[in-house]
DNA sequence: GCAAATTAATGATTTATTCAAG
DNA sequence: CTTGAATAAATCATTAATTTGC
């Protein structure tokens, strides 16, 4: 089912920096202590407009989407439903991903289809009617960080190359 | 599973004109045509640039947006994969499945719970590094369509009260 | 004490299932 | 019934922990 690689530009210069490599989101200390606790209020999934307050509010502890808020809701609560539910000790493979972990790491290098390619699921394209000022803002202020560490976004997330 | 209705808020308002209802996008047969067309070039999922593309070209024909288009091939893929494999149209209770917990298939219209609403799943927002141009002129342009009936657009189509 | 190798977490994407409008 | 839309589950892939050898 899986197509091998959803996506696979590893270089979309030469293939020599990988300048430009996907690297996901990862919550600052601040972010997590907000993200749980309306978590601890909230056990669903929180609606737009509360995405988008809180994804302002931790824009402002570092780097932030709603997109990650929205991913992080999602698998906080399907991983948190599965631990309380069936961990199960019982059966042999509980969990179907033990042996996917230790050696199936690879990610299928060598095909190299640039002709099939998945799309990224674009959710929301024209549903910010009313701040737009807030994306801008943002792509903006995350072009430099100056404290901590560089941080890469996921400005490449998908792809760039028709 | 499935929650009984994952999101239900039939007016927005208070109840008087359904100014907001959820509404559907409908392809029309030109963009039918456009969409097919490409599907029957490439079967995979286009990518994001084609994606974009794609609507900005079906825009011309009619109202549409990004996430329709990316729908529809996921749709599209998996309907026809779907009839394609084993069509097994079993007509009896096939959906019995494993109920865990009696669930009732019916969602009762009469609940009025506007109160706790899913949230949906904000994509993309960042992710326009290299043409926020596009994104930016596409969220202006579509403020205001001058031709055609009243469409609504999926603005709404979450929520939009705290 | 550090750094490469492994393992465990978890962010991000895809797929399957379901809901509901036309 | 057809099919656009939305969600949850499954899966993938990258990062952080942890272990191991020096």
């Amino acid at each position: 089912m899986r197509m091998g690689n959803p996506y696979f530009d590893p270089f979309v210069a030469s293939g020599s920096q990988k300048l430009t490599a996907r690297q996901r989101w990862t919550p600052t200390p601040a972010q997590l202590q907000i993200l749980e606790h309306v978590y601890d209020e909230c056990k669903g999934t929180p609606r737009k407009q509360k995405i988008q307050d809180m994804t302002a509010e931790l824009a402002k502890h570092g780097q932030i989407s709603e997109t990650n808020v929205y991913n992080w809701f999602q698998n906080r609560r399907a991983r948190l439903k599965r631990k309380q539910s069936g961990v199960v000790p019982n059966n042999a493979e509980s969990e179907a991903e033990t042996v996917t972990h230790a050696e199936s790491r690879k990610q299928n290098p060598e095909s190299i289809q640039s002709l099939e390619d998945s799309a990224p699921p674009p959710r929301d394209e024209d549903i910010y009617p009313q701040s737009p000022d807030l994306g801008i803002d943002q792509m903006i202020g995350k072009m430099e960080i100056p404290g901590s560490f560089s941080f890469h976004w996921q400005v490449d997330r998908y792809d760039m190359l028709g």
